[in-house]
DNA sequence: GCGCAGAGGTGCAGA
DNA sequence: TCTGCACTTCTGCGC
């Protein structure tokens, strides 16, 4: 570990150097500099930030960060990459500058005016997150338990490809209705509820699905039946031209919803399945092996039955 | 500033809990931990980590970040706000806990098993980032020159309030069409498509607009024209149904698109402007001056006639 | 390398 | 506080 206080600018330059060399040795070092400094950067856009004392960070990987005293995001930065750090002396004051070809030509640059501290920290970590109450969680037991969602629903595929993208879960009620589902793991909002919309227009229309274009004059048929004054009344059927069989139902199973996303789904008849992550958490969240998700003992409880309002629960993911 | 280099735990305990006290003061420090360390997670989701080294960060405003050697995201983090810190001992090793109450009930807890270095450096920063070629520097131009879109097109509005959310501009084309236009600072996707057609949707439909629910049966009426085979030829009238009038046109303005968000275009009869980065800051980029962006000299140049595909520039803006 | 989608996203502005 | 939305988003994954 290297530590320089308060260096005049030749021995900043040179412990620079130095630490830029060695910043992938021996699996890596942090290094650091506290200090006066002014930032400009180019690449997808552009910035400066004028004179202040911040932390800049370097990481084997190529990172680069600028912190000020707030804040959770760096000011400035380059994500990790085939990114080329150098540093030189300019009248005087020295510049550190990141530079990266690929996947964008970006430059930031930095003129240390007065460096008040110099780290390089050696940095050993070969242990990886694990990461609870994903996205990926739901699908998973969503998938081995359709149930949970509906009674008598069934998963074919998940991470189905419609031609508009990836829908989570794709499967068939107990009336033989194409059911497309849509996960999320927080409240869903009007952009969610659109992206739902958007898989099951496709598959609603045939039409769109013809690689040339759309015929001129002719109608959509995506159309909505009432889902309920409140939201949560009776979704009845969801009225579909008939020319257009089966129907196909949309499901966006999330824990709440925007008042501008359940319209977004009564106009198109699509329905709202709520997750308590509470509920599931609660009767779940044991199986601590390693490896995969343990879906075990599951039942068909945890089910309120009557308003498409239910609940489940989770297992673990690894990061990365 | 302060620094304790490997310290014994009595030592690193003392020093954090002076730490803690004083971050706020003279205008806020930074404190920096490197330790061996792992760290739990429990809150919006939940998370574990076991022993390694990272560098821990701490800001006056709350924030808590831990970086370990890889990547420009923090492993583990608390966003800046009514957060608690706390430091204590525990069988022999120290614990440094961050929690928040809100928006979410949130702790961060993370165990020291090994202290290298500890700091405390004072952070001193007036300066603001000044950012260039955002969205907004669109927004502003746009708004200022419609042109650049559509000769003979006018704005009425910027960030006009559908039903289902705000569109960027909202105007009326020589047709006496009316005109929404969504700008996207980079290469459009399906999503930013989709988050076009959403709003046209709705406009083109009063239906939806009702507070109500839809009525069933009804046939929706968005439709598509030939977009030309290559995406690229004469766009044509958006065929639309009669009963909805007048024509309701929408735009998408940005560098760039996506196959899918194309064919997404296509299916409901949308457009798509191309924008050139290059060619905008080119011809801007002078006004250096502080204040709010000058939407100088701009004549009906830098505008590519024949094939929707124009020509921009920005002014600056100034972040937060 | 491109494109889609999630994220403990963060940060911001408007209601 | 909630909601919608941009972001130099970052990051992972599949093609
Ligand atoms: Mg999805
Ligand atoms: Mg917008």
């Amino acid at each position: 570990m290297h530590i320089l206080r308060e260096p005049e600018p030749e021995a900043a330059l040179a412990f620079l150097q130095s630490a830029l060399a060695g910043l992938k040795e021996h699996r890596g070092r942090l290094v650091q500099v506290f200090a006066n400094c002014t930032v400009d950067y180019q690449g997808r856009a552009a910035s400066t930030l004028d004179q202040g004392e911040r932390l800049i960070m370097l990481k084997p990987d190529g990172t680069l960060l600028v912190h000020t005293g707030e804040k959770s995001k760096p000011v400035n930065w380059m994500p990790p990459g085939e990114n080329r750090f150098s540093v030189a002396e300019k009248d005087g004051r020295i510049e550190l500058t990141a530079l990266r070809r690929k996947p964008h030509e970006e430059v930031v640059r930095i003129f240390l005016h007065d460096v008040r501290l110099l780290l390089s920290v050696p940095m050993r970590d070969a242990q990886e997150l694990v990461l609870r109450r994903t996205e990926g969680d739901l699908h998973a037991l969503f998938y081995a338990h359709p149930e949970l969602i509906e009674p008598g629903l069934v998963f074919h595929r998940g991470e189905k490809d419609t031609r508009r993208g990836p829908v989570d879960l794709w499967g068939t009620d107990k009336e033989g209705h194409r059911v497309l589902v849509e996960v999320k793991r927080s409240k869903g909002g009007i952009s969610e509820a659109t992206q739902l919309w958007r898989y099951v227009e496709m598959e609603r229309n045939g039409r769109y699905a013809v690689e040339g274009d759309v015929m001129e004059g002719t109608a959509n048929v995506a159309v909505a039946t009432r889902s309920g004054k409140n939201g949560s009344g009776k979704t009845g059927a969801n009225g579909q031209n008939g020319k257009t069989s089966p129907k196909v139902r949309g499901i966006l199973a999330c824990p709440g919803i925007s008042d501008k996303a359940q319209k977004m789904l009564s106009d198109h008849g699509l329905e709202h399945v709520a997750i308590d992550w509470d509920d599931l958490l609660q009767h779940l969240d044991a199986p601590r092996a390693a490896g995969q998700a343990t879906l075990g003992r599951f039942g068909g409880d945890g089910l309120k039955d009557g308003d498409k309002e239910r609940t489940v629960r989770t297992g673990r993911r690894r990061k990365g």
